[in-house]
DNA sequence: CGGTTGACCAAGT
DNA sequence: GACTTGGCCAACC
């Protein structure tokens, strides 16, 4: 584990449920333009997606979209099921996907200033 | 210590 | 629209 994904993580853990955040902002926040630094680090991500017993770790990585609003990747992968379960939890969440891009993005999008 | 590879981005063709 | 290019930074050869 590294300070950079400590970081990544910690600000990742301010996004609440119904909202989303992108690569760049994430990077952005944490005072860097390493999008694809975060990217590597949501890949080394601890706890792959929900239901973690300790809540305090949790990482809602199924959060983080690309800039434009597609949906990315998950679990390593860019496309697949693994994508069809991160779409399913952002609509568990309210947040509505279609064409693997997330609805009414500009509205849901969590954005660097928002955070701590 | 260089070179390559990304769950990437923006601008240009 | 779709490709291509250059750039970003961390991690891994």
């Amino acid at each position: 584990m590294t300070s950079f994904m400590q970081r990544t993580y910690e600000l990742l853990r301010q996004v609440p449920k119904g909202r989303v955040t992108t690569y760049k902002e994430l990077a952005h926040a944490s005072g860097t333009k390493a999008y694809r630094a975060v990217g590597h680090a949501m890949r080394h991500n601890p706890y792959s997606f929900i239901d973690c017993e300790d809540k305090n770790q949790q990482i809602p990585c199924h959060r983080v979209v690309a800039t434009n609003g597609a949906i990315g990747g998950f679990m390593g992968k860019t496309t697949g099921k693994a994508i069809d379960l991160k779409v399913a939890l952002l609509e568990q969440e309210g947040i509505n996907v279609e064409n693997a891009k997330v609805i009414d993005f500009g509205n849901k999008l969590f954005t660097a200033a928002e955070f701590k």
